[in-house]
DNA sequence: GACATGATTGTTGAC
DNA sequence: GTCAACAATCATGTC
């Protein structure tokens, strides 16, 4: 569990500063080496997490901390069986395949930008392969288990 | 005003 | 195979 973020937490603040840095969330950063770059798919976890979220604010209206948030949907997440996970490891894959997807057309853009071709840096392949689908309602689409 | 921090797990990419 | 980084969130604090 917390192996790895144990290693992490050696450096924490330092590994934070990066992390944040780099580009997470709003921050958005300012040295975003790929802006370009898709941004990782969410985890099972952190699908669970969204809706966890608004059900925390909903029973809890005065707390403001998101690591409160954080705790509780962890120690929820370890209580949960795997039925219970099913359905939002279902959409994480789902956000995997679209991930992978992206994945490839940046790939294929970083390829062609090797070759001297300049894209103006248009996020058409990301358009284009990535539908928005935001509901996720389509993840059985691909999801064949 | 803008950015870092707090916590959590999972997954990916890099080495 | 292992490890580090990053994904979301947002009030608050710091500079």
């Amino acid at each position: 569990m917390k192996g790895k973020r144990s290693r992490a937490h050696e450096n924490d603040r330092d590994t934070k500063l990066k992390s944040r840095g780099a580009g997470a969330g709003k921050r958005k950063a300012k040295a975003a080496k790929d802006p370009n770059k898709p941004k990782r798919p969410p985890s099972a976890f952190f699908v669970f997490m969204e809706e966890f979220r608004q059900l925390f604010k909903r029973e809890n209206p005065n707390n403001k901390s998101v690591a409160a948030v954080g705790k509780a949907a962890g120690e929820k997440w370890k209580s949960m069986s795997d039925a219970e996970k099913a359905p939002y490891v279902a959409r994480a894959e789902s956000r995997k395949n679209d991930y992978s997807n992206s994945m490839k057309a940046y790939n294929k853009k970083l390829a062609e930008g090797d070759n001297g071709v300049e894209e103006n840096e248009s996020d058409k392949s990301k358009s284009e392969v990535k539908d928005e689908d935001e509901d996720g309602t389509e993840q059985e689409d691909e999801h064949d288990d």
